[in-house]
DNA sequence: TTGAAAGCGCTAACAG
DNA sequence: CTGTTAGCGCTTTCAA
């Protein structure tokens, strides 16, 4: 069996308290005693048990990652568990996963084993049962999103007014002045009123109002099949588009499959941009799609210095917001002055057949 | 603070011992003391505290995820690591997430912290030094991959003679006689003899030469760029090729983007079906790719119930191989009957222009 | 500067 | 069937 504190203790002739002094280094010890310690350690090759030292500190050192996998995918999960996991074990702790959904009874009977010390909540909804659950078992905790209600809660996510800008920006540069935003969907099961997408809407709504821009919003679900859906209700509604903001990554590759066989090649009738992307799955579309990212590694290590914050009784409440970068593929280009002048789609069907060549 | 089991004994009038059994189910209870304590426990909300259970009976129900993210970064890491923590939810255990490299010293420090019971190695090399470490610690563990020798080892592994004779029955179906195989780099850091490159590349030989094909081989590294010089390679070099297996995913999409514009248009001129991929990458290029996919979501599974298998001493030692399934794109077709008796590429640049539409 | 001792909350013999 | 008791390995007063 792994040698004790109380092996090491009578190995170097001193009391246990004294041994569990120099390996929390939590009061002085004369060097030599200290010394003589070390030396029972090393050849004892001691190493602390986490569990008791857990028991009697009453912090286990560990706090829990609470991801709704079912519910709420995305992309970027694993980004931010390893960003998370980092932070967390640069500050001594250790993260366990917890895959509970929204479900605050879970979550509230995971927390009740008392193996955690804080929570860290991805995904949070705007109006998320599980804050309150936290709040009431007054567990120390981080959300990653924020409520409607943000008062007293510690939380840090993407700014999205900030990643808007940076998309339309990009697009007023390139000349374009009609431009559509396609939106997360409603309808698709769990993201009724999803943080993130209302955000951004109500970004894409204020900065076109703020640049005299006519805002046409789509709504597109998840997938591939999804995307070549709001490609043709594009064409459909809005034919003078020449420039799209795309909020749903899954959907961002069918979108620019079909505007293509529509005869809106993109990038040379139809600008995309997608935000809150990935920059590899944006860039092994083809053609590569410009995407301002989503801050997933900030964001993780962010939530865990906010969350381990709170272990200091008098520290402040921790609140960030981040923005991704712009990336640029080559699915955005200038306007097409015969479109934008006329408001008509170009005649792209010669041009969209040899795209890419 | 939260009840404790003393509490309970005392207001249910018992002892503790008598809690604790009933919490437990470890021994007979008589059906009216079990009631007095489990209204006792609704009523002061008891919830076992895992820590000094833990303590007590040397069991932390918690095991380690160890993912080198750094070195081996694996687009299924997700989707493993849900169905590893769905399996150990279902033995009422937990998973710490512990992404440590290869580097089997930082290991042996954390399970010398005896927080876990056992540990569940990722993305083992063949010849993996967190192998005999935790051979030397004595602790449980199983291996997704499989090391060289694999003696005592308790492992699952994707089972690559039959993914690649699924991906190569598939293009043998289409008519497909000139197949090509596209492997990993040994260039890559740290995949310089990576298992399931080195097994899948053993399983391309000896199918072919089993069929009586021409084996020609290749490698790529990761990447739509690296994509793009494969099939430029490719198309130097084994010009008369009309099927390729890809096992680079990320540079897939390269691939049949550099083939299309080399005039060798997917499908239509050259199948490509990638193996141990994932279903929604597959399908978000363009053609959509077919695919053999990598049975993630099954291995993680599996490893956490090999794993808690070991913790019964006389369980078999458990070893599983698992294919994943072929997900038809359109990105392989019947073979052109041109190309396939001449040996040469088809007049393929109007057809590769026109493609998918 | 060091030690003694009382827990942390629970498990698991062993008695009864 | 139930209670007593001795830990699990460590932290942390409080004295010395």
């Amino acid at each position: 069996m792994a040698a004790t504190m109380r092996d090491v203790a009578e190995a170097a002739g001193v009391s246990i308290a004294t041994v569990s002094f120099v390996v929390n280094d939590s009061k002085r010890v004369a060097p030599a005693t200290r010394r003589k310690i070390e030396l029972a350690m090393a050849e004892l090759g001691f190493r602390p048990n986490k569990v008791a030292r857990a028991l009697a500190s009453r912090r286990t050192q560990i706090i829990a990652l609470v991801y709704p996998a079912l519910e709420h995918p995305m992309a970027t999960a694993m980004d931010f568990l390893i960003s998370a996991s980092r932070a967390a074990t640069a500050a001594d702790h250790q993260l366990v996963v917890w895959l509970v959904s929204y479900d605050g009874n879970e979550l509230a009977a995971l927390v009740g084993q008392q193996l955690v010390d804080g929570v860290l909540l991805m995904e949070v909804q705007l109006d998320d049962p599980r804050v309150a659950v936290l709040q009431d078992l007054g567990i120390p905790f981080a959300v990653i999103g924020r409520t409607r209600d943000v008062a007293e809660l510690c939380y840090v996510d993407i700014d999205f007014d900030t990643t808007m800008q940076v998309a339309m920006d990009h697009l007023a540069e390139l000349g374009h002045t009609r431009i559509a935003f396609i939106n997360g969907s409603q309808d698709d099961p769990g993201f009724a009123s999803y943080g993130p997408w209302v955000r951004s809407e109500i970004a894409y709504r204020d900065l076109t109002a703020a640049r005299g821009i006519d805002p046409v919003v789509l709504q597109s679900r998840q997938g591939v099949r999804a995307g070549r859906a709001a490609a043709a209700e594009l064409i459909g509604t809005a034919p003078d588009t020449t420039a799209v903001i795309m909020a749903v990554e899954t959907a961002a590759a069918g979108l620019v499959v079909e505007l293509g066989r529509l005869g809106r090649p993109v990038p040379h009738n139809i600008s995309v941009v997608t935000i809150n992307g990935m920059p590899d799955i944006a860039a092994s579309c083809n053609p590569p799609l410009t995407v301002v990212t989503a801050p997933g590694t900030e964001l993780g290590r962010l939530g865990v210095e906010a969350l381990l914050s709170q272990f200091d009784p008098n520290a402040p409440l921790r609140r960030e917001l981040r923005t991704g970068e712009l990336i640029l593929g080559e699915s955005t280009g200038p306007v097409l002055r015969a479109a934008a002048a006329a408001g008509r789609p170009a005649k792209g069907k010669a041009r969209g057949v040899a795209r890419g060549v």
